[in-house]
Formats: C-alpha cells, structure tokens, sequence
DNA sequence: TTTAAAATATGATATATGTCAGCTTTTCGA
DNA sequence: TCGAAAAGCTGACATATATCATATTTTAAA
C-alpha cells in the first residue's frame, strides 16, 4: 500500500499541513480503492465515515431536487478532498458523489481526520480556507442560477470545463460530459441544453463529435456569459 | 462600552468557545456602533478589517449580478456573526451588507480574530462547523434557484421567513421587507413578487396590508413548495 | 455481429416569467 | 402639511425555456 508521506497528491490539498507523524498514522488507517465510471462514492443521505482524497480521476457532485431532477453542484478532481463538509457537521451527506472516470481515491476514516483536526491548526485552518473558496463559489453559482440565463450558463459552464479541465492534444475540453451532465450542471432541461450547443456549433463558437467538445471561440463566450 | 464578556449575544455564535482571557482582550480593541436603516456594513470589494458580531437587528447580504440584478443570497440576525468568510481567505468580499432596519453591531478587527483562531482550536473548529452549515444552505439554494419555480421560492422563502424571524403580536411575520427585497430574495423580476403575492392573497394562503405579511395557511404553502 | 437500450437531435407547442407602460398609493423630506 | 419621489400594483405583450413527440445515432450487451 502506498505512503501517505510520499504521495504527491497531498501536495494539493489540506492535508500538505500534517507533519510526518500524522501522516505516518494516516497511512496506517487509510484505504485505497479503485471506482469505475458511473460507480458512486457516496449517496444523499449516507453517513460518511470519512473523507475522501482523490488520487486520479473526477466525480460529479449531485443533489436531487424535489421535481426529481439532478442538479449537479460541483466536479471534483485530483488533488482534492471531499466529504469534509459532512463530517465536519456531523451530519448524513446532502449530496451524491458519482465517478464520471475510473478513479483512484484513498479513504481516510473519520476518527482520524477529527483527531488531526482537533489537535493541528494549521491543517483546521486550511480546511476552513478550502470552505471558505467553497462558500465563495457557491455564493456565485446562487446568482447566476437565479439571475442568468440558459444560454449564458451554458458558455460560463463551457469556459469553466476549459479552464478547470484543460484541453487533450486534439484541443478538446480534457472532461468527457453527457448532454445530461451538461444540462444538470446549467439546470436545464436535456433538450435545452442540446440546442443551445447546436447553436453555438452553428455560429462556430465551439464545435463537437458526441462528446468531445472544442472551444473555437473563447471571446464569444465570454461575451454570451456578459450578455452581449 | 459593554464588556465582550458580559454580552449575551456572544453566547449565540462561535465566540462563545474563547476564554475569559481572550474575551478581555477582544473588549478592548473592538467597537460597538449603531447602523440605521438602509445603511451599508459593507460593500463589494471592499476590504473587510474585521468581523462583525450583530446584536440587533437584520441585515440583508446581497450580491450584484452582471445584468445588474441585486441577489439577495442571505439575511442575517441578532446573534449571528458576519464577515468571517472574507477574513478567513483574506480577500475583499464578494458580498454587499445592508441594514434592514436599525442594528447594533460590535465591529472586532481582523488581527484579533485572526490571533484567536490560530490560537484556540474549539473556535476555530466552531467557526468551521459555522462555514459548514453555511455550504449546506448554500447547496440547497442553488438547487432551488436552479430547479423550482418562482411560485415554489416565493412559497418557501415566505414560510423560512416566518421559521427564521417568528411572528409579531398581530401574527405577522417579524421582519419587513419591501417587495423588491423579497423579489430579490427569490431571484424573480419585482412584479412577478408581486403578483404571485396578490394571487396567494387572492387564495387565502396569505394576508398582508403594506409590508406586514400574515401567513394563513401554512400547509397550503407547503404544498405550493413541494410543487401541488 | 446483431439487437435492444440509451443518448442525441429536432420540431411543435405550451407556459412561466420578464419587460414595458401606466396608474395608484405610500413614504418622507422640506 | 404639502409635494415629489419611491413603492406598489395591474395589464398587455414578448420571449426564454419546458414539455412532449418522434426520429436518428451511438453504445453496450447478448
């Protein structure tokens, strides 16, 4: 089983904070575990015991909403931690976390986060600045969802994938979405969320094959997402 | 001026985790002020010295969006402490506080915060739990805004205001707002408030005259939320 | 490879909501 | 107390988006 102390991983995220011993523990408890595509990390309403660092790969974070429609709150990739909300609270998770690649993850139980969590301030603080990103992203993602439309969503939504994900050799968006995935991120309906694709492919903004998607003009999203 | 450790409002936030000790010192540096109505805590990129600790009064959080919309993301009450999130990342705020009516305010600086959450882990860990909450809300929102109609945020905005604030002698909600600010709150266009107000009058499901608004049937709302 | 199921695409239509315009009522400062 | 400004209200209309229906393409399983 591979090092905690070693692991490259924790360079990116809170727990770069904890000293040797810590993670010499850490490495002790932790567990490993492959998830395939479509595979879930945790269900809304499941008592996490943990939180999870993500080795490789990316999930979507989901909530289901009374009208039985997804909305999709985030994507976590690399380099990050997740569950922590949950257990910092205390409480059964709001959310779904779903595999939209294979990925590599090691789980690290909840005894042990708390323990560090209590006595490492350093590692605490740095937790609080990741939920404090968090709360900044989320404050945003209230506006646009109540004050944008589709239409600017879907080129934020275009832009953000870019910027987060990077682009493959071929200049396409390195994140394989479906028109689903899509549309649950904007919170719109699947049709619409085609449409306005096909729309902006026409106008040459992007241009997609099934889901490989190439942004070909960045200024002319940008431009949608401000409402011109 | 008062002593931070005689205050009771302190008692409602995480700053009842810092000692005897700690509370003398924050007495010292802070400053109490009176805020009137429609005045500013703070604006939108501004940078924040401190947090404040609200001991009465509301105040309205809000955020431009490009069209220039006003979103109100939250409204904050006697007991509640504020400013926390900016100071935590050290950026300006993302977030504009206005008063809703007159409120009294401790205004505690930056740097003494700052020294009590590196020092005092049980704070720091109360203000973490704070921050987690607020995801969660925020969470919550964004599928709302992105998921339900006007009618079901209008509906749930009205009974959360009545849960949050509580009823007057005459049972009305405890907290007055104009219809723009309640249009703000939902994320619709001023009129569409008012119009689905009038239809809920129409329908016996409210009552108001003016600002002062009376919920009648606190089931039917319920139902409008849940989308029957 | 074949076939069923899922995903993608597009048109027609309904509807919720925004926008604009005009009017009335309330609020507030001089 | 008066008068202007702001807030509240309502109608008419425009439009963005959801919904439903159906066709096509892709994917995955047998």
């Amino acid at each position: 089983m591979g090092k905690c102390e070693q692991c490259i991983v924790r360079k990116f995220n809170s727990l770069k904070h904890l000293s040797k011993e810590e993670l010499l523990r850490m490495s002790a408890c932790k567990t490993a575990k492959t998830i395939k595509k479509g595979e879930i990390l945790f269900e809304e309403g499941e008592h996490l015991n943990g939180v999870f660092c993500i080795k490789d790969g990316v999930c979507k974070v989901s909530k289901m909403s009374e009208n039985g429609r997804n909305q999709i709150i985030s994507l976590v990739q690399k380099g990050n931690l997740i569950g922590e909300r949950s257990l910092v609270s205390d409480e059964v998770s709001n959310l779904k976390a779903v595999a939209l690649n294979d990925m590599e993850i090691c789980f690290i139980p909840k005894e042990e986060i708390i323990r560090d969590l209590e006595k490492n301030n350093a590692f605490t603080m740095s937790v609080l600045k990741d939920m404090a990103n968090s709360l900044k992203s989320a404050d945003n993602l209230i506006v646009d969802m109540a004050q944008k439309t589709v239409k600017q969503r879907l080129a934020e939504t275009l832009l953000y994938l870019q910027s987060e994900f990077k682009t493959d050799s071929n200049g396409n968006i390195a994140v394989q979405l479906s028109r689903e995935d899509i549309a649950n991120i904007i919170g719109t309906a699947t049709e619409s969320a085609i449409r306005l694709l096909s729309e902006f492919k026409k106008n040459k903004i992007i241009d997609f094959k099934g889901k490989e998607i190439k942004i070909l003009d960045e200024a002319g999203l940008e431009k949608i997402v401000h409402g011109f």
